[in-house]
DNA sequence: GATAAAATATGATAATTGTCATACTATTCA
DNA sequence: TGAATAGTATGACAATTATCATATTTTATC
């Protein structure tokens, strides 16, 4: 059983402003896993009944549309939770999260959770806010996805990865998607996706070399 | 000043959780407004600090996309509250609300609210609810908006139309939105929208006289 | 390392959607 | 009332996007 005092994740999410009393007490009733690349850590209609933070590692959280495709809604990485809404509503999950690499989670139940919440004023604020801040970014890229054509909202996408996922040594994006996830964060066809990636390598844009995407000129992307 | 504790509206509200002397307090604080048809309760932008309780008429929240378009993320109706998260989250609110018809509203300053907020239990759970079904509702519409083509989205608007506003005696839908409006609920072109309307109406599913829409046959919009 | 399977890429084509022009209708207001 | 204006409707066309077919490349597996 690892301590919750000592875990360096949790200073970026609400849990930062829980004390050493409660991290105590997470850390008794928490349960860690480790989930491997592809596998879910819920599903779309599940009864979670808690939440989860996210130690290490980066997960999609995606819909499925009764079209039959996949749109993911958000990335999830080290430091979030996941979860909340559906525990606040009391309802069971509403988007599916699945690991786009190994990752490491700790779930902490409910009832602990809302202990704190009714307790701990800034904690219950902190969590408020994140899901006013989620509830902000919802409306703004439902906006996006209404608005914008498929070109700018690829664009946009990329220009998302790169500021938040970085760059690796060999300057490609930090983040390892399928074109077919890439797509499905757009909210696009798999072939537009990589037609429009090729056209966008023609004008100098991005260069490709295998699954890797290198961003060589983002003003470019960004004035699309 | 008017007496909260006497207004049916609060019923439909977080604003049913408070008691008897936190109602006073507000009736001692709110500021009544009658808002116009076409004028903007508030704008993108501005900071609020505080919340608008609809006492009648209906209102719409929309964003104004970077093509120049104004995208209507919900629409807000008598009983509900606006502003909320912005004022949680501390920012200036992020879409603009402007009157589809005649309204009344209350406003009540920040500072009364978030009062309750850390007192009353119940109250500041409710609030939460609420904006957490907000987070639901706009990741399921930005699936929808993402996935679907114009036509089901134009056939699920009306019924979200018929469903949230219900019919007026003639058999039109209760709420009067012009062409343009639609299409900004769609997410669409004007004329697009104006289009499809047309077809379902050759197609017998609506009827459409003047600026009024009858739908005659909701179970074949349904099965788009 | 060879082969199968999966992912990526591209062409051809169709369907959807947007844009611009123009006509028609309803509403406003002098 | 009648002109002006805004809103609605439709046609013609262009642009965008999806779909299906088929390479080509990469990855996984034995």
């Amino acid at each position: 059983m690892s301590k919750c005092e000592q875990c360096i994740v949790r200073e970026f999410s609400s849990l930062k402003a829980l004390n050493k009393e409660e991290l105590l007490k997470i850390a008794d009733c928490k349960s860690s896993y480790t989930i491997k690349k592809g596998e879910a850590i819920f599903s779309e209609g599940e009864n979670v009944n808690g939440i989860f933070c996210i130690k290490d590692g980066v997960c999609k959280l995606s819909k499925l549309s009764t079209n039959g495709n996949d749109q993911i809604v958000k990335l999830i990485t080290k430091g979030e939770l996941l979860g909340q809404r559906s525990m606040i509503s009391d309802e069971p999950v509403n988007l599916t999260a699945i690991a786009l690499e190994d990752m490491e989670v700790c779930f902490i139940p409910k009832a602990e959770i809302m202990g704190f919440f009714n307790e701990n004023n800034k904690f219950s604020m902190d969590i408020m806010k994140a899901i006013c801040g989620d509830l902000k970014e919802a409306d703004d890229h439902l906006v996006n996805m209404a608005q914008k054509p498929v070109k700018q909202r690829l664009a946009e996408t990329l220009i998302y990865l790169y500021d938040s996922f970085g760059i690796d040594t060999d300057n490609s994006l930090n983040i390892k998607l399928s074109r077919e996830e890439i797509a499905g964060m757009v909210g696009t066809a798999t072939e537009s996706c990589i037609r429009l990636l090729s056209d966008f390598k023609k004008s100098g844009h991005i260069e490709l070399s295998g699954k890797k995407i290198i961003i060589t000129d983002i003003s470019k992307l960004k004035r699309l």
